[in-house]
DNA sequence: TAGATTGTTAATCGATTAACAATC
DNA sequence: TAGATTGTTAATCGATTAACAATC
């Protein structure tokens, strides 16, 4: 019995792992069996020594002169973030942007297995959305009893976001992906990671206005 | 004739703005006429502080023991972030996920007319999707020049990506927006944001195997 | 006036980058 | 051996938080 340390991973690090994990399956691909950081971060235009550091939090160790083994990377990186086990998960809402996600193969390759969809419209209800089936909404509660659903992907619209959440949370599921722009009130060991469409585009277009200003100037 | 000053406001502000913008609209609907940084900070969890610093780069100034004007705030944020014009854009592989960015109607408020889709596949040309036509990718660099289009958002499959990019550069946008994982080889005076949706996964399932780890300890 | 709030300067915290020892 | 690379410690940089003056 240890207490897991409290010391927690900069979350850029993380998220830069998946870059590098597509990189080195292609690099594995090739035949490539070793890898340097000098040869990750020229391919992305990084310092070495961020590549460095971020792998390191995988716990991986590296041979001076040498590199890292391709496949030990690989292995270290997927077993850091849990990407080489099944991960069940339960989407509500399968309109647009849930459909787009059963779709996206490449997430299966993540370890994630989208088991069941479920919706509050009668048309989509039975069927099937890219070979995932849809089931009625009412139904979550129970198909999720004891199923070992870790987690809850909420592509509802917003004012069925709550809702939706506090029956993830009685289902027992260990974490929540919301695309919806509400602020859950969900239990607080309950992980929740929240896409932020709007935050992507507020970069992107407060960036091209200030170009425009900056033209406006010449014209 | 002045120099556009070099200081750049931090991205962690900017991607916080929508989440006030959306708040502050919700205020102005229930006749909230003044808000102050206080209630903003409460809603949200956040310090007082630093919403009164995010909203500090809109160049907005509040009133001691008042606070803001919704109105006026609502303005500066639309302002700042390039909201309150007309952003016309292009919108590259129809598939799930590009149905899903048309069909969210969010983006219209936010500026983003999406004016056409292009795609290869002759099952979706010709069709529109959420009212978005659809044409045959070979017809986009013609139909873009002088069409004053903006942006150029990448919802194509990886390998179809830098092809589709190089055309919306011929083009002449200003930014992309990028859905894909590749990192694009553009014009350094391009504006390019990236959604990264495998680097939410990876926080999100990171997180839940640690949790794992520790429960296994007590099973 | 007293108290709440804004605006700003200083301190803290965390991530990135630099410097350098260890090593194959 | 010499040189490239890893791993680590120190310095820098930027964002967050704290402290406090200004003000209505």
């Amino acid at each position: 019995m240890f207490t897991q340390s409290a010391k927690s991973f900069p979350i850029p690090s993380i998220q830069r792992l998946p870059v590098y994990l597509r990189f080195l399956k292609e690099q594995r691909n090739r035949g490539n069996i070793l890898i340097s950081c000098t040869q990750i971060a020229e391919e992305f235009g990084q310092l070495s020594v961020q590549v460095r550091k971020d792998l390191a939090i995988t716990g991986i160790a590296g041979r001076p002169k040498i590199g890292y083994r391709t496949n030990e990377l690989i292995d270290a990186i997927e077993n850091f973030l849990g990407w080489n086990r099944k991960i069940k998960a339960f989407l509500i809402g399968a309109g647009s942007l849930g459909s787009a996600i059963l779709g996206y193969e490449g997430f299966v390759e993540h370890g994630l297995h989208i088991v069941a969809a479920f919706d509050v419209d009668p048309e989509k209800i039975g069927r099937a959305i890219h070979q995932c089936p849809v089931f009625d909404f009412q139904k979550m509660l129970e198909m999720g009893q004891n199923a070992g659903i870790e987690i809850g992907i909420l592509t509802v619209p917003s004012a069925a976001a709550q809702e939706a959440a506090n029956i993830l949370v009685q289902i027992g599921v260990q974490g929540i992906w919301n695309y919806t722009p509400i602020r859950l009130d969900i239990p607080q060991e309950i992980v929740c990671e929240e896409v932020k469409l709007s935050a992507s585009f507020a970069v992107l277009s407060s960036r091209l206005k200030k170009n425009a200003i900056f033209s406006d100037e010449y014209v």
